[in-house]
Parts: structure tokens; C-alpha cells; sequence
DNA sequence: CGATTCTTTGAAAACAGTCAATCTGTGTGG
DNA sequence: CCACACAGATTGACTGTTTTCAAAGAATCG
């Protein structure tokens, strides 16, 4: 599962043979069951989390034992906590897996490794970084503009695969609403 | 006003006096007056910006002519829009003074410019994304998270002073509430 | 001081949440 | 392979919160 990294890798930046191995010395490559944790809270994280195959959230849970889902990961795309790896504290946050996945880590120490040693790999790291920033921003936006038939159909138009992946329930929590509210939702725009 | 920026940088990371000779050479000091635009809607954003006197605001308009505030920076953070920036697209946001201000802009080549060859300031670069990331995900978990209330006191407790500082339309608009239920549940924590 | 904008208040309507019951689909063990 | 159990999804009735609309009071600015 590795090749589907460096396909990644190969088709944002070019590296040289000698740095692609640098890179895939410090892989290390984990298969996740469905449900299983990838980060419980709580603890502290120490990786960058790559997805070959398969789909992770990322969530927290409230007072009142409800479910907040941060972010969905799938294939060619980064999970993890940030906060947690920045500063070592515990994360208040928990991944797991919601299908069979395979994911590659990279330790903190490696990964600052790269990115020092391989320039290319600094400014690949430094684009995800500003479209997260920017991803996160229309995301507040939607949050905080939206009705939630809008946050639905913003969400399907923006994931057009995602929506039928994760359960509704999933989705809903992502969202922001309530599953009974999200069904709803779904009704009338389904009648339109 | 630029001193305010010295101070912020060199508390930051250690400049030899030619690395904050370079840096003040592509400084541009401008003044903005209350209501001012710093970018308006619909042009492309060129800059970075540090403000070291007053508020600003980022905003989007809907199609009902609603404001929706995404960030509020005072002296001693950062303004702009990153999507414009980076993709060259026209911004959907616009930027505001909501207090005579003060902000001093970097153009985008002179800023790369300045990453590129001062590393400290590199650092300082990516440890402001960083956070800015970690902050943008609270406010996310706040968003579809909390109720009305909790959101303000989450706020008051977040940015003490601002939220006196900001009209309340404002403080509502970025919270995603509307100034009535705001002012509703103001009246409901003040006496408790 | 007058005009404008901002904030608050009130009442009604729209919206989303809660609780409970039913329906659906999936996976498991017999 | 079937039947059953279980979790997830939907539906319905109700409650509660937030919005909307309208108007009055407060603050701000020229």
C-alpha cells in the first residue's frame, strides 16, 4: 500500500530516487480493523498519519456523551492531531477507523527529518498546511451561514463520494445536527 | 508604528540587524479609518498583513445581504485572505477597519522572499499557520457543537477583551447567531 | 442637538432537537 | 442458509430554541 504514498508523493513533487527511499525508510505502514482507534483521547500523538486506503474520523465527545466529528480522512488525504503532536499535549480528540483502512505513519522526529532534509517535501507539507487553513475556513463559514438543508447539500456537493460512504449518522454529527434532523433534511430534498 | 512589529518579531525568533533591515525594507505602513476597506469582495488579495494598531474584520456577504464575520485580528496578529492569495482567485471575502487602524502590509513576493531567506522567519511563518489551524478547528467543534449561550461565553472566556470591544452585531454574526438572540442570551447570563 | 445606527424587547413563526416507536438492513450464530 | 439480534435510519408527536418582524430605547456621530 505504500505505492499509493509515493504516487502521491511523485505526482505533487519530483524527488529523487535517493529521497524517495529516505522518505519510505521512515514509513510505517498500519492496518486498522473498522471501529478500531487510531488515537484514543487522551493520549498523546506523536505521527503524521497518511491514508492508502480505507476512511477515518477524527471526533470528540461532549458532556453529554454526544459524538462531534472534526474530519472524515480517506485515501490520498492526512489524518492526525495537530495540537497534540505541536505541543505534547493530550488530545482531546479520538480517531477511528469507519471502514477497513490502511494508513502510513511517519514519527514526529522522521517527519521534521524530511521536511529539513528534502526541500520539495517542506513545500509539499507547507501546501496541505494552507489548504486545510482555507478548507477550514469555508467550513466555519457553512457553520455559521447555513440551515442545515444547505450544510447537507454543501456537504454532498463538496464530497460527492463521502456522502453515501460514512453513515448518516456520521455525517449528521459532522454536520452539526442531529441524525432525526439530518433524515428530514433528506426527505424534502429528495422530493425536489 | 512599525516598532510595534519589531517588538512582535524579535520576541519571537533572534534577527541579525541586517535580517530585520531586510524585513523593514518591504514593509508598507498604511493607515485604515474606521469602516475603511483593507480588500474588498470580488479584487485579489496581494498581501500579508500585521496589524499594530486597532481591529479588523473578514466578512462574507450572503445572498440575503447578511454579514458573516469569519475573524476578528487585533494588533499583534494577522489579516488577509490565504485563498486569494495563494490561487490568485478573487476573494470572497472583504476586509474592514471596525477601529482606526493601523496595519503594515507585505507584499506577496516580498514576504516569499523573506521565508525564503531568513529561516527564522520561515518558522515563525509556519508555526502561525500551525496554530491558526488548531485555533480554526476549535471554532469549528464550537460551531457544531454549542448552543447560542455556550458559544458567548465560550467567546468571552477565549478573547476576554475583545468582546467588549466589537459591537455585539458583530460578536453575533460571528458567532452564527443573530444580534436579537444574542442580546437574549446576554441578558440570561448576566444573572446568574 | 438631530439623525442614524445599534441594541434591546416582545410576540409569533420557523426551525431544529428530543423522545419514543417503527422500519430497515447487516452480520452472526445456530 | 436461515432466523434472529442489533444497530442504524426513519417517522411522528412534542418541546425548546432560535429566527423573524416590528417597535421602542440607547448610544454614537456629525
Amino acid at each position: 500500500m505504500i505505492a499509493v504514498f509515493k504516487k502521491y508523493i511523485t505526482e505533487k513533487v519530483t524527488l529523487t530516487e535517493q529521497e524517495w527511499t529516505l522518505i519510505q525508510s521512515v514509513c510505517i505502514e498500519r492496518k486498522l480493523r473498522k471501529q478500531q482507534y487510531l488515537l484514543q483521547e487522551g493520549d498523546v500523538w506523536h505521527y503524521n498519519a497518511f491514508i492508502t486506503k480505507g476512511c477515518l474520523r477524527r471526533y470528540r465527545i461532549d458532556d453529554k456523551g454526544v459524538e462531534h466529528i472534526l474530519q472524515f480522512s480517506v485515501e490520498n488525504w492526512w489524518a492526525g492531531d495537530r495540537d497534540s503532536l505541536i505541543n505534547g499535549t493530550p488530545s482531546k480528540y479520538s480517531i477511528d477507523a469507519i471502514e477497513d483502512s490502511v494508513v502510513i505513519l511517519i514519527r514526529k522526529e522522521d517527519f521534521d527529518m524530511l521536511v529539513n532534509r528534502i526541500p520539495e517535501f517542506r513545500n509539499l507539507v507547507n501546501i496541505i498546511l494552507e489548504k486545510s487553513l482555507i478548507a477550514s475556513q469555508e467550513r466555519i463559514h457553512d457553520a455559521i451561514s447555513l440551515t442545515a438543508e444547505e450544510k447537507y447539500l454543501g456537504f454532498v456537493e463538496r464530497y460527492p463520494g463521502l456522502s453515501n460512504r460514512v453513515p448518516r449518522r456520521m455525517l449528521a454529527s459532522y454536520l452539526g445536527v442531529t441524525p432525526e434532523t439530518l433524515s428530514r433534511v433528506r426527505q424534502v430534498v429528495m422530493k425536489k
